[in-house]
RNA sequence: GCGCUGUUAGCUCAGUGGUAGAGCAUCACCUUGACACGGUGGGGGUCAGAGGUUCAAGUCCUCUACAGCGCACCA
């Protein structure tokens, strides 16, 4: 046996036994069993370009001590990982790091070498440069994530490593576009689009944050071109020459005359309808209001409803475009003026024209009509309100009208809801979350992004005689030809001299939506496209672990994916981790500065010791960051060590394999194994609920109560003795047994200490055990191999009357080891024969040289003691 | 506005109708035979508040307060 040390050196250990592990391949999928026998981890591919934080650490050693707990149930595993790595987030992190800006005009330049100093303004490359250098951090990205799953134990098998970026999952991700267009569930149009203005890019729903910002209504005087005026009230003077209608309640007094009539706008001076329709608020501003193209999605509904027409000021850029009063659909009573004053608001973002046309606005000669006075009537009054901003943006969405590539949702919303319910939420009430996102959906889902560094769409559109694109005729590859981009190769069918000639084609200029790939990784894990056999295998999968605030987004997305392509629920699980918490209790993340990064905390407590931590918060609670428990992960780490260490003293000189449950025999060690059996089957039905955290605190509570304060004390005595009695046999076989069982139980959550005890204790040379991750999980059956004492719960009475008698010594402020001189027991007849069944146990660690069991009623508890020292 | 979750010891949390718990912190004591990264014992809680159901409520129901989150609204 090797020598032991004196103490628990982590570090050196958790090295050794990752590399290990990979040579043993214990974590590798086995393609040839079947599905019954085989659990799938639907495991969350991590933005790589984001920063990694203890966040991380959490929710990945969630989901690895589930994986554990099933490869030790005999399960073959499949638990993939794959990297996000497209999309904005690495986008601009490419931007930052090398100071550049992607501009797809211009050539490809083969030599190109990015520069390193990032001075100056920011240095413009072409698209394929873009992409390269996107690929090119991601690559050292990955690396940094890989690097902390292995040392921190994730039980992955690295042959299943994916990036969403690679060729197959493109594949896959075109695929599953082409099949959703062939199927009639993907739509291409020209629409109000939620539009980012710097990024410029449209956005989906689910990507959309509300967020209180200031603002402020100004009350701008109409004229009615029949004579008279009104106020309206905005909080977007800007928007005032994009103003196509004017819009009050049928029911308000105030306004029913005007029905019917022209509005003249200020300034601009463009005669608009004055429509009546319920969903006016006349409680809200003055109760009647313009309505332009667009300031919200109430006004794409009106547009939509009464067939207005499109006045578009705001650019991609998010600065007014030019126009011209008097022209067709810019009407104008006085287009000289207005052209005058829109002269004034030209080129200006947002911010800048408000300021502009304010000022305008608080002059008479901006007047709807003469002799109105100046349109601005009153000052701004500044209001808190909530504006649609992109999740990763700053500034306001806006709603530009583009074309765009659209899944359609929004007529599937009680079968998506269907889904949901057949899929099993962990905590159930997560499920909440899900069903009143999909039922608050109002948009179809916007995938395509006007970006560089994703999934390009496999489409290309043919241009007729003149030149122009016809959209509702798209070219497409054939599937073997998958993955494509149409912006390098040419359309099938066409020479690429073709590509923007008239009678000849363009490549689609968008990318996917990231989500349209990441709703994918059960497919792209099972190789749906390309390998329908292990695709069954595979899916629907068992689990999806992810956190809560990606419901209405990656689950919600999968689900849909799943439904489209084969009416299928993912997965029959879906475990949500809760977030972390600062010491305040704010959550934890990049944005708010408060961000811990996990490599110096594995260093300091070791691995153990933070999945430890990790695995103590129960699923969807949010668990507060606390080094405190940490040292715990420690303290129990180092008292597994110790107490192997201590069972390993003495199975110095035996044949282990010789100590077999039969040697059980002494009342006290059945007791206890007894103990443990009821530990092991609740260990079990909390596992199987994903509820490892409370699985976890029966072991430990029955290991460092039972196991060592009392058993360990208990049994030295025996294990002591110089002859080779049965009373040493059964505990030296009792020891190995419940060593072994609590090892294994351990195991998920300490995974390199447990090793590293089974290693030296019990390990075989082949077959499952030559691992304690592939050792089989306990169970009650194998404890029952033990036979039943025939006192009534030994064990029980043996640690009450220690319990007392340490109460005595304790009092008597000597030490524990210090022998009692007399002692005597007072119980019930049952109670006492217990105790009778394991008296030697009881002198042994108590120091008496003989009890005197006294029947007779005791007031609190089972025993009265009397001892004298 | 609608909904979900929570409120238990100084702190972090468990407790799923039957005598209020754990770890940390705190206090006192115990050091050579696994472990001081330890052991033993103690102090500390009208379980957010009010009502109700029940023989019995931290636990079930109703309402209220506070906190966090989700959805919706956004002139």
């Amino acid at each position: 046996m090797n020598e032991w040390p004196k103490q628990y050196t982590a570090n050196e250990v958790e090295g050794k036994w990752m590399s290990r592990w990979k040579e043993m391949g214990i974590h590798r999928w086995d393609p040839v069993r079947g599905r019954d026998e085989t659990f799938v981890m639907d495991s969350p591919p991590p933005t790589v370009s984001g920063a990694l934080h203890i966040g991380h650490v959490f929710s990945y050693t969630h989901q690895d001590l589930i994986v554990r707990q099933k490869r030790m149930s005999g399960l073959n595993i499949f638990y993939p990982m794959g990297w996000d790595d497209n999309g904005l987030p690495t986008e601009r992190r490419v931007q930052n790091y090398f100071n550049v800006r992607c501009d797809p005009y211009l050539p490809h330049d083969p030599h190109y070498t990015p520069k390193t100093d990032g001075k100056g303004p920011p240095e413009k490359v072409s698209r394929p440069n873009f992409i390269q250098l996107c690929r090119q951090v991601t690559r050292s990205d990955e690396e940094a994530f890989r690097r902390l799953w292995q040392r921190l134990g994730l039980s992955i098998d690295w042959d299943q490593e994916y990036a969403t970026i690679d060729d197959f999952s493109r594949k896959t991700s075109q695929l599953s576009f082409l099949q959703l267009l062939r199927d009639g569930h993907v739509y291409l149009t020209e629409t109000p689009t939620l539009w980012d203005v710097d990024f410029q890019t449209a956005v989906a729903q689910a990507e959309v944050e509300d967020r209180m910002m200031a603002g402020a209504f100004h009350n701008l005087r109409f004229g009615v071109k029949e004579g008279g005026s009104f106020v309206i009230a905005t909080t977007r003077p800007e928007l005032l020459a994009a103003c196509v209608a004017v819009v009050a309640h049928p029911d308000d007094a105030r306004y029913r005359p005007l029905f019917g009539k022209q509005a003249v706008t200020p300034l601009f001076r463009a005669p608009v309808p004055i429509l009546p329709d319920g969903r006016a608020d006349p409680e809200k501003g003055t109760g009647i209001l313009m309505v332009c193209t667009f300031g919200d999605a109430t006004d794409v509904e009106w547009w939509r409803q009464f067939n207005l027409p499109l006045r578009q000021i705001l650019g991609k850029d998010g600065r007014l475009l030019p126009v011209k009063f008097g022209a067709a659909g810019w009407d104008s009573l006085d287009a000289p003026a207005a052209n005058r004053f829109y002269s004034e608001l030209e080129g200006r973002n947002v911010k800048q024209a408000r300021t502009a046309i304010v000022a305008m606005l608080r002059t008479p000669d901006g007047a709807a009509l003469p002799d109105l006075g100046a349109p601005l009537t009153g000052e701004p009054r500044p209001i808190q309100h909530s504006v649609k901003q992109f999740e990763k943006g700053e500034r306001p969405l806006e709603i530009i009208t583009a074309r765009q590539w659209f899944v359609r949702l929004l007529d599937k919303k009680e079968a998506l809801i269907q889904q949901g319910a057949k899929i099993q939420w962990h905590p159930p009430y997560m499920r909440a979350r899900y069903e009143s996102w999909v039922e608050g959906l109002n948009q179809d889902w916007c995938v395509s992004r006007q970006r560089y560094f994703g999934v390009p769409f496999p489409v290309w559109h043919p241009l007729d005689d003149e030149g122009r694109p016809h959209y509702d005729r798209p070219i497409l590859p054939k599937p073997e030809q998958l993955p494509v981009d149409p912006l390098a190769e040419p359309a099938p069918g066409f020479d690429e001299s073709l590509r923007g000639k008239p009678r000849g084609f363009i490549g689609d200029p968008d990318v996917m939506d990231t989500w349209a790939t990441s709703s994918l990784t059960p497919q792209i894990a099972s190789r749906w496209a390309e390998d329908a056999a292990r695709h069954r295998k595979l899916f629907p999968m068992d689990v999806r672990p992810q956190s809560h605030e990606i419901i209405r987004t990656w689950a919600f997305y999968t689900i849909a994916k799943a439904f489209l392509h084969e009416r299928q629920v993912p997965w029959r699980h879906v475990v949500i981790s809760g977030w972390i918490l600062d010491p305040d209790r704010k959550k934890m993340s990049k944005s708010k500065g408060n961000v811990v990064i996990p490599d110096h905390l594995l260093e300091q407590y070791s691995s153990d010791a933070v999945r430890y931590w990790a695995a103590r918060a129960r699923l969807g609670v949010d668990t507060a960051y606390d080094e405190a428990v940490f040292k715990n992960g420690n303290r129990l780490a180092t008292k597994i060590f110790n107490a192997s260490k201590f069972v390993a003293g003495h199975f110095e000189g035996q044949d282990l394999a010789a100590l077999t449950p039969a040697m059980v025999t002494e009342a006290l060690d059945q007791g206890l194994v007894g103990r443990l059996r009821e530990v092991v089957r609740k260990a079990g039905e909390e596992f199987a609920a994903f509820e490892y955290a409370n699985a976890l605190q029966s072991a430990e509570e029955f290991f460092w109560s039972d196991f060592c304060d009392n058993y360990l004390e208990l049994v030295k005595g025996r294990c002591y003795e110089k002859e080779e009695t049965a009373g040493k046999r059964s505990a030296l076989a009792t020891l190995k047994l419940l060593l072994s069982v609590q090892l294994r139980l351990f195991a998920p959550y300490l995974p390199f200490l447990t090793e590293e005890m089974w290693s030296r204790l019990f390990a075989a040379r082949e077959g499952r055990e030559r691992s304690i991750h592939t050792a089989p999980w306990p169970t009650e059956a194998e404890l029952r191999a033990v036979a039943e004492p025939s006192a009534s719960d030994p064990y029980g009475a043996a640690a009450d009357a220690l319990r007392e008698i340490r109460k005595v010594k304790g009092e008597a402020k000597v030490s524990m080891k210090t022998p009692l001189k007399e002692l005597e027991i007072t119980g019930n007849a049952k109670d006492l024969d217990a105790v009778r069944s394991v008296m030697q146990d009881l002198l042994s660690v108590s120091g008496a040289p003989a009890a005197r069991l006294t029947e007779g009623k005791v007031e609190n508890g089972r025993f009265k003691i009397r001892a004298a020292l």
